[in-house]
DNA sequence: GGATAAGCGAGACGGTACGTCCCGTCTTCCT
DNA sequence: AGGAAGACGGGACGTACCGTCTCGCTTATCC
């Protein structure tokens, strides 16, 4: 049994819970002005008003950091609403992941998996295929209810579903809207629609 | 009487072009085994036996250096053949992306123009808007030919059709074949092919 | 409350001594192969095992830290000996200034007073006027035991008498040893003695 | 026997005399604003409207330039006059030597000296020695005449004159006027006057 | 008078050092 | 023991000059 009163009994002082919200806070913050290639360690330190040393003790390297930025502002957690369309749940899926990939958290995040793809795999598990496995189970219900068409491939759907996304946003570095996230949606769904 | 078109004149001593070619070369033989986060200007003077002022006289710093070689290596023009289906247009100009995705320095230019948006726009009309004007046209003349279903978002639909392969490269980091390439074209088809 | 009179307070980490020493150690040795001319920061710093950030820490430019190596060195004060004859107290001043002067770190140093002017009052004070001061007592000591004529101009004997063997030292570039301090101040005091 | 109105009779283009001298005056012109250890030969050659190959055609190094820079402004003769007293002949060529110690290019001059002292013997025999020989001679002739004691060690006299100016214009950085000319060769002549 | 040769301005080149910035680690004192 | 302050060795940055070189052009002598 854990008691969290007394915590889990270790000698000196406790780690600063306050130190690690105020690092995560400034690392956000910088990111809105500064490019995550151009991001330093002494500027958060700096910012957030503790130790460089303090930093270093919570995450090796400023790549550590941001993921652990990413994930306290993400929620990861994807419900789908039985009474919903097929559409209106991607609508709402996809309209989250928007929010996330324009927020400058979420271009440094991806800019780092790129970079070092040895990286992702600390997200497929976490992140990528908790969406993923989400749309894929909401497509295979859609299936058994004959509103997909059954010789479909999954897979290589959602590739083109996601992927539209994350190209305009990135790459073509476009506003994505609602109207957009509609567009996109209807056309995937005219795809692959039964009639 | 100047002649402002060609020429140039050209006093002083001609920038050598064996220099320049070594610089990109080293560039590109260096990502091989460097993140382009990790990549120094140093390691590439050194490596191209060239002197640090020499990179600096013809590029600003390592992201246009990493654009020029780019573009140094890359063919951007796409060439569809008429004679082929679409299928086999698109099995061609996808297949050509993803030789150049899957190179360092596809991964490093596209690293940087998520990390640095601003930067987007120098490849937009020179790569990106080339691909896809032709892609479109493709659509286009098979929507002509009834083909292609009328009702179509082209825009959208290439969105989906690039974007899946992104993705794959470069967030799912599983190899991209001919096969995925095979699969994910047939779904696109399948979603716009007119029966 | 606060005492700002000596202690300092010191937070962080203190700076190193041993740096400090290492420094002003490699800047006198290398001097002895290089003039001052052609010493160089990152040389120093190789030498004495010190990264350039901490040179730089404590020293604005390589003159600074020149003038810290000189008096790191240098024993300032001067000592007359009420016992010894006006001739045997010069014969002691003259022969530590000769010291002084004949080092690398000497010529050195003349050589940045020279160069830039400007920096000749941070050694006005603290190193000529010390040396000129005491001689000039010792003469006017003289000029009240009536050993020393009483009309003599003091500055003007003692700029020939000091001037004579910068002069030597400097710019007839030959060895000034005991001989020529001996002869030197003979006939300085030739010149001043009452007879 | 050797014409100099045909020249060294050479193939291709002759020097350009006009860029010469607009070296030396450039580099004249600079010392008056940069201390010669921050002179440039680049800034010379923006100065002087010439090529740095040209500067380096003519000379090996700046210290080379700064010598004929030198000795192209310096006036070297020294013609004492019988019918002045040993006093006005030394105020006269005390006064030369001010001036020209007084000018940037005598400051530079006097710190390549110190700093390289193999450089020395350059200006040894065109330069100290023409001074000091007729100095010499001046007092040699004063001990003829029986105005000057006969044991006079006139070498030491004459570092001591020469000194103090050397002294007061570079380490006391004062300003070196009539006045202390005046002054000081008073407190000489009163060592070394045969009463 | 055409060939030959050197001088010249412009400016690129390989190289070295500059002074700065940030890395990740450390040492001190304070909590 | 955690933490703020800040020094430390290290390494890359982007810049400034070094002294040399390669151009196209000019200015002389030589044959």
């Amino acid at each position: 049994m854990h008691n969290p009163s007394k915590q889990d009994k270790s000698v000196g002082r406790p780690r600063s819970e306050a130190a690690k919200t105020a690092i995560i806070q400034a690392t956000i913050s910088l990111l809105d002005t500064v490019p995550f290639s151009n991001l330093t360690i002494e500027a958060i330190a700096k910012q957030s008003g503790v130790s460089k040393a303090t930093i270093y003790r919570w995450w090796p390297n400023k790549e550590a950091l941001l993921f652990a930025a990413f994930l306290h502002v993400t929620t990861v957690d994807v419900n789908f609403e039985p009474a919903l369309s097929i559409a209106d749940n991607f609508r709402q899926v996809i309209g989250d992941l928007v929010v996330i990939l324009n927020q400058p958290l979420g271009r440094a995040l991806i800019t780092v998996l790129i970079d070092q793809p040895e990286r992702v795999t600390a997200f497929q598990t976490t992140f990528f295929e908790v969406k993923r496995r989400a749309a894929k189970q909401l497509l295979t219900a859609g299936q058994a209810q004959h509103v997909i068409k059954p010789d479909i491939d999954l897979d290589k759907a959602l590739d083109m579903l996601f992927g539209a996304v994350y190209l305009r946003v990135f790459l073509y570095t476009e506003v994505v809207d609602t109207d957009y996230i509609d567009a996109v949606i209807a056309a995937f769904m005219q795809g692959i629609r039964q009639d």
